[in-house]
DNA sequence: AAAGGCCCTAAGTCCTCACT
DNA sequence: AGTGAGGACTTAGGGCCTTT
């Protein structure tokens, strides 16, 4: 049988209340009382019923993160991030990989206090949502540029981030430039880069995909083999970057000799590469800390109810990049 | 047999009361 | 008056008993 305090208070000779405040070091308990208490709790090997705990509390203590897309290593870091962060601050969290009605449902039952959800721009909640978030009574915090009335918004400046990139290889001398990736705020980013800075463009320097998370492998394939080549790279996320450098691999192509390149998501691998890899994104530490800010009501947002923040990207310079080779 | 109602469980906290 | 103990209450659901 499972130890509660109520046997404890019978082998402490007092009332159930008193061995709970003397175990969470509450006033009203003499020393003396107190010290054989923690003592007999730790002899009958006592752990505190995490259900009850909240059945009292009325908080559950608890964070929902929503995450119906979770792909790649930026996922795995920030998910870690998050977790530490709200740990820190006595805060567990629960993920949910379901779409995100099915997600929010699931902690609706849960009783979770408050919900961060990884929702891209554009995103538009369904019926099925909006009924779920009507029963949902925590904070509810949109993460990566989505947007939703009554809830927190943490955006990111991704269109920012690209442009930086562009402008970083452009300081470099590089003229001619492949985007890879995804029609979104980076490629904006990027295109608003290559007119405000007059770098060249031709339409087979765009290298989108149509289905999103999938590298566009054949007109990559076909830009490398062809004649017309950039001098640099642009791409969308690490993953994206991986495929690449398996493509120039194989064609015994290297970086930064043949090609340079910048790839947006600021993870740790990307330090770690043979060739360590120039990288733009948001830093994920700040991105983690600021949602646990905004979430545990501990973030200063001046009067509005609903913080609204956008994170700006940072470059980190490492190998990738050095000037085209000449001719 | 089915339906309805009461009791119990978990830990924490408010409030009251006893004792020094 | 101050300190400290303990009853009652919180929620949701299962078990058990009584009533129809």
């Amino acid at each position: 049988m499972k130890v509660t305090i109520k046997d404890i208070a019978r082998e402490a000779g007092v009332s159930h209340p008193t061995v709970s405040k003397a175990l969470n070091g509450a006033p009203g308990v003499s020393e003396d009382v107190r010290r054989t208490i923690v003592a007999i709790a730790k002899r009958m090997n006592y752990v505190p019923n995490l259900a009850a705990k909240r059945l009292a509390d009325r908080r559950t203590n608890s964070i929902g993160l929503i995450w119906p897309k979770a792909e790649g290593l930026f996922f795995y870091h920030l998910g870690m991030k998050i977790q530490k962060e709200a740990a820190s601050r006595g805060q567990d969290v629960i993920l949910s990989l379901a779409e995100p009605p099915e997600a929010l449902r699931i902690f609706n039952e849960h009783f979770v206090d408050d919900v961060i959800f990884w929702c891209p721009p554009g995103w538009q909640p369904d019926i099925a949502f909006i009924k779920q978030r009507e029963r949902f009574n925590g904070n509810m915090l949109l993460m990566g540029g989505g947007a939703m009335e009554g809830t927190h918004r943490i955006g990111i400046d991704r269109k920012g981030g690209i442009y930086e990139a562009v402008r970083h290889l452009a300081e470099r001398g590089h003229r001619k430039m492949t985007f890879i990736g995804e029609r979104s705020d980076k490629l904006t980013g990027f295109t608003q880069a290559l007119l405000e800075l007059k770098l060249d463009y031709h339409a087979n320097y765009l290298l989108l995909t149509e289905t999103p998370g999938k590298l566009p492998a054949e007109a990559v394939a076909g830009l490398l083999d062809s004649g017309d080549q950039p001098t640099a790279f642009v791409v969308d996320n690490q993953t994206f970057a991986f495929e690449l450098l398996e493509q120039l691999r194989e064609r015994k192509l290297r970086i930064p000799h043949h090609y340079s390149l910048v790839v947006y998501d600021d993870i740790p691998e990307m330090e770690r590469m043979d060739v360590p890899l120039t990288t733009v994104g948001p830093s994920i530490g700040k991105l983690a800390s600021t949602a646990i800010d905004i979430i545990t009501n501990q973030y200063a947002r001046g009067p509005g109810k609903w913080a609204n923040v956008e994170i700006g990207c940072e470059m980190q310079i490492r190998k990738s990049v050095q000037p085209p080779r000449s001719g």
